[in-house]
DNA sequence: GATGAATGAGCGTTCATTCAT
DNA sequence: AATGAATGAACGCTCATTCAT
């Protein structure tokens, strides 16, 4: 990579943490190119240099960075040769790590959200599908082979791990729409979602099932 | 209530509803006053007679009818007399059929929402929450009679309410991304949710339950 | 028509007026909206209310209706049954008031024009074509019947007509470009121009013809 | 000259003439700093290097050296020892030839001029009165002389030349603006031009002169 | 009350110009 | 001298809001 590419995806990289920092303290609403090249430090015909389609390229390649960044730092702590519900376990509670760490960000995404404005069919809007999928289809990967353990029982592994998905942006909304007083910390919120998402309302309880 | 109330509670209605059809079709970025008033067949300047505050005020009390709309509509198939498990069901079954007869206002309320672009205290934004709030209430009283009552455990039945909603929306949220090719019905999205919510990826399913 | 129409109609004209004067004042390249909106003393976004299109549209009906107008006003003032050459002489003289009374939009139509900058096909240079066709035809019917009756000798009469009518620009041409220091009054030039289209510089002068 | 300024001469030269092809194929308003350097295939900052004073007079500079050029090109084949019928025959007939080959560049220029949005007394605007002067002389002599030798009348040659100058464009204009179906060859334009100069539309056509 | 023409602040985008390298 | 990344003023256009009728 010649050192003006380096330059470049610098310049990219740095416009597109700008433009989800202001996402997330404007909302995708309220973020203009003006917001976005103040956030960046750089004028506003800047932005237009790396991304010369325009502002809707932008924030979609910010928001999909975004998830493909959240994806890679959650399989970096990733350990495949451990069992199943372990790593499981272990991706839930990383994932509610990452998402405090971007909580901005993902207010945004989840209450803000502006996922398929887009007709069907176009380039942006599949892009944006694609990482999703791949993300969903990380999780998809590790319910079938733990089914195919005998570990769990999931007929429609793609679907179970769109409800994870869903189910662990439920503490964080009740956080941001602050219907609970004292929010729990983020530990006991992971172990909630797990403990749900592997035996339900109604399933024996590792700690109960004892006796 | 006075005749002129009847007439502006009415006129207040319609404006609502043809919002909310609005925001279905065009999603909330395309959802402009003119649109709005086209759709309910007014001109531009009388919706400000039934909504002084302007376009956010309106479009927070079509979101804010609309799910309290959901949750009446919800609420009147329910009988309090059955068994917790069995009324959750049945509201689980409901709230698919709901979603299916509003689906472009509900695709747009998962996918394109502005949630709480709000400040934090702004009075539109606590109503949201509040009616948000009523309807999280509604099953996780459900789930705390049902606790109480031996049939499930719940350590916290607001957050086991909001994962169930959650999960609700992610059969939805599959449709509309097309990350599956052909969708099953949405009995069978009920009873996915319904399955994975009480007995997990663990659980024992009812029906391997026997023996 | 009704009394919306009939407003509307006076809207378009005043905007139209209002772009004339415009281009007159800054030329096509400094006519801004804005400027077109400040001349007319109305908002920038009325414009848009009688113009959706947008400015292209606009400058092109401006300038559209300006030639029409001018063929119009020329028209009026002329005797279909008076003879060829008396005719020629008089809409001659008619042009030259008429280019005389709209000085500054005929300045910038002739030396700062955008006549096609239309890709072909473009509707709007298919208009702005038609009006000058229709104008230029207009002398070139004269011809036409003149060379029939044998008054004149016009191999094709069109090009004869577009001759003329580029022949009529060179004495505004030379007043706009301060080529002369003491312009000849507009008599003075239109009988120059009438006399090289009916004689040439070789053709037998009708003062000189006589001995 | 110093080995420096021929250099510069050399450059500056390339950029005008990267300016006309771009004015050629984008028109003047499609004419920007970016194309004519990319057409120069140098850095638009090295334009600046070459016009200081920017797009404006690089712009008026390509245009007043291409009309110089012309004015050039027609005089190396004219010889002054001639009839002057002769000579303005032959000229008419080389500034079809040039007008052919600059076509595009020509296009620009009557139908996308900018000739004088400068303010009166703005240098440039004089400059590109002085050049187009020169051109328009340069026929007004000819036809002076003419006149002296009896040949041809003409009271104000100056204008003639005007008009001459008008006529040459009206095939080309005809041509751009496709108001003839199958244009005529440059030659049979040539030939019209003349002859509408020479002998007008009542005059007596060499050919008819005869007797 | 109802209307919709009028408004103008604010946005996305372009592009002539500058200047550090 | 040559570069081209960076700038920001200026433009076309949208749309929430107002107000005379």
């Amino acid at each position: 990579m010649t050192k003006e590419e380096v330059l470049k995806n610098y310049r990219v990289g740095e416009i597109l943490e700008a433009a989800r920092r202001t996402i997330g303290r404007f909302g995708f609403e309220g973020t203009t190119i003006d917001r976005v090249a103040d956030e960046a430090r750089i004028a506003k015909g800047t932005i237009y240099l790396y991304f010369p389609k325009g502002k809707d390229e932008l924030l979609n390649s910010a928001v999909v960075e975004g998830i493909r960044d959240m994806t890679l730092e959650l399989t970096r702590g990733d350990d495949a040769t451990r069992p199943p519900i372990e790593r499981l376990a272990s991706l839930i509670r990383s994932m509610f790590k990452i998402m405090k760490s971007h909580e901005d960000f993902f207010k945004a995404l989840i209450l803000d959200s502006r996922f398929v404005s887009y007709e069907p069919g176009d380039r942006r809007g599949e892009e944006l599908r694609r990482v999703y999928l791949e993300w969903v289809d990380f999780f998809a990967c590790i319910l079938r082979s733990a089914a195919e353990a005998g570990a769990i029982r999931a007929p429609d592994p793609q679907l179970a791990a769109l409800m994870l998905a869903e189910m662990m942006t439920a503490p964080l909304r009740r956080r941001l729409l602050a219907l609970n007083d004292t929010p729990p910390d983020i530990d006991t919120d992971a172990e909630a979602v797990l403990n749900l998402f592997l035996y339900g309302v109604r399933g024996v309880h590792p700690g109960s099932q004892s006796k």
